[in-house]
DNA sequence: CTTCAGAATGTGTACGTTCACATGAACGAC
DNA sequence: GTCGTTCATGTGAACGTACACATTCTGAAG
């Protein structure tokens, strides 16, 4: 690594701190005896280069660790390989999953992924975010914001990149879910089949368009099956708020199974009622949602619906690196959850 | 939103898509009547600006949606108001959430997180992606990834921005952690002050810094109190494993209590003893290591150690933020664990 | 009215790269 | 030997911004 002095005249300021500018393309070219341009053809391999010639400059641009200029080359070109992530709770085991695999599959297809998050779901926030994300010139856009909101600032902005959001099954257009409905109803079934009656549905945040559409399955499969459909309790997703409803619930016997919007809402509510005295799934039934790594080690071990959020992020970003590369938008696409069974759903043991 | 069109001939291409350019800061000026300079002025708000000059440049910006370029600015300043984060396992929980944090900090504080992971430990992908980020010209880097060989990485690449590297005890310099040698023998000590003579632990990957910290730490605590060492089991983080390593030690009756190196691992080990008929805390205490939110909800409620993983990306970005505006490092940082103590532990039952 | 200082604004240039085009070399066909 | 053709390489822009310096304006002091 041979640092290139900057250009200040010598012997001015004395204890200026070491000044080094960063090797570029002239530079190469220089010290490899060919022009910059040329420099620029071998870094985007392109074709007409005498073998020799590309050699010459490999070895130089090892030698001095040249590294290309993000910034200039995103200046120029417009395109800044970097993707742009709105995200509102990364610290979800689904959103996080999501994101990480969005990135790893990023870095794969030699892309930057770059998030930012909007921390209340205030119209303006939203709208500052994905303008900021605009302005870094990112060639697509992932958003898993699930809020509802957020689809309005896309469509006022009009982004005009390559977009996908991420867990709505409310956008018509561009956007990528499970399909939570039927991830809900798949649960709702599950307890009718065992012969549950009388179920409640303890939701997500109203403002979270999964657990509208969790809430909305549920809703459904009751109706369907001419159930009584109890008004939902709306919770925050997490194990606290679960065991505090649970809490409450103990006071309530008109019920015999649960479906929680949640795996962690489920935790609590297991929790509650076994310092209630009441026994899962002897008492109640309980059905979660995700199936997060730990569901199968709670105690019971949680019946739940299943929802690859690896896979999700991985097809998010397949599907705007396809459109990047030119081929048109396929629609909107839905992977399907999948219910898992384990112990905390049972026949009901009385009848109400 | 007036889209300024593209300079392209007129009437040369018929079908060619609509290419539009955004308004760029000449635009603005011209439009608002002054030098190109005069709106740069407004953008970086230097003062000995009339306040109706600013006022009217700002309306135009307003009108036409204007937004400075990243890439222009990063070009000419060299300065990318980014921050590039280099992590291993986003999904975890405590990366996740230190993520979030970091990335909110960062927001608050005007600047943009780029985050990229490594797949692999091998020197040669971890090398890749640092100069990666280097090369976006980002301003500072923090580093969440746990494995020695990063470190190796970064002293040979002479990384030249402000650097933190979380949640390692290891790195003497820039590095910030929550104390997880303190944490694992608050762990350990309880366990001991409750009578137990006969501890195991069950450790995370040996290439992670945090576990072998929490694993010399409980090894400390063991031999200050003249106690058998076992020799640590080496695990993965996950509860499935815990829950297969659970299965394994119900051969063995040499032990009281465990020490878990995280909670999920705790979790396991819990749902393999009470499937083998085990009381937890009764025959076997547990200790398990983050306090997950989860945690206080697991059967029983498990006593850990709680780590403040928020506070540490916050005090991470709070640190870069403050070097990237003069203030000198203030070296080595540590946040001090805490013990939370549930009913996951108790006395031993038996003298062995 | 002149002068001058300071405030307010404008002009030239550089940042590092890619694109469009220009040039030069090599080579075969006539 | 001349001419075109192709291949390999070089030259002049341009991208959008900030910095250094130049210029103009303003108003008060002399």
């Amino acid at each position: 690594m041979v640092p290139v002095r900057s250009l200040t005249k010598p012997g001015t300021a004395v204890m200026e701190p070491e000044k080094v500018r960063a090797p570029n393309i002239r530079d190469v070219a220089r010290l490899a005896g060919v022009s910059y341009q040329t420099v620029s053809r071998v870094l985007n391999n392109s074709e007409a280069l005498r073998p020799e010639t590309k050699q010459r400059v490999l070895e130089v641009i090892d030698q001095i660790g040249y590294r290309p200029n993000q910034a200039a080359r995103a200046l120029v070109t417009s395109r800044s390989r970097t993707i742009g992530v709105l995200t509102s709770q990364t610290a979800h085991y689904g959103s996080a999953t999501s994101l990480h695999a969005i990135e790893e599959a990023a870095r794969k297809a030699g892309y930057l992924v770059s998030t930012t998050s909007i921390a209340t779901s205030d119209y303006e926030s939203i709208r500052d975010r994905l303008e900021y994300l605009m302005s870094q010139s990112i060639e697509a856009l992932i958003v898993i914001a699930p809020q509802v909101r957020v689809f309005d600032a896309i469509r006022e902005l009009e982004i005009r990149v390559p977009l996908v959001t991420l867990g709505s099954t409310l956008g018509d257009d561009h956007a990528l879910s499970v399909d939570q409905m039927a991830g809900a109803r798949l649960a709702t079934r599950h307890l009718i089949d065992l012969g549950h009656q009388h179920i409640l549905h303890l939701a997500g945040p109203q403002d979270w368009i999964e657990a509208e559409a969790r809430m909305k399955g549920f809703i459904d499969e009751v109706v369907d099956a001419d159930l009584i459909a109890y008004p939902p309790i709306l919770g925050d997703w997490t194990a606290d708020f679960g065991h505090y409803v649970g809490r409450e619930l103990l006071r309530r016997t008109d019920f015999t199974a649960i479906f929680a919007a949640n795996d962690q809402m489920a935790l609590g509510l297991m929790h509650a009622f076994r310092e209630g005295g009441l026994e899962v799934p002897r008492d109640i039934s309980i059905v979660g949602f995700d199936d997060i790594p730990e569901a199968a080690h709670y105690w019971p071990p949680l019946t739940t619906v299943r929802q690859d959020f690896a896979e999700l992020g991985r097809r998010s970003l397949a599907l705007l690196v396809g459109e990047l590369n030119g081929s048109r938008w396929m629609g909107h696409d839905q992977i399907t959850p999948e219910l898992v069974i384990r112990e905390s759903t049972a026949l009901p043991s009385r009848n109400l």
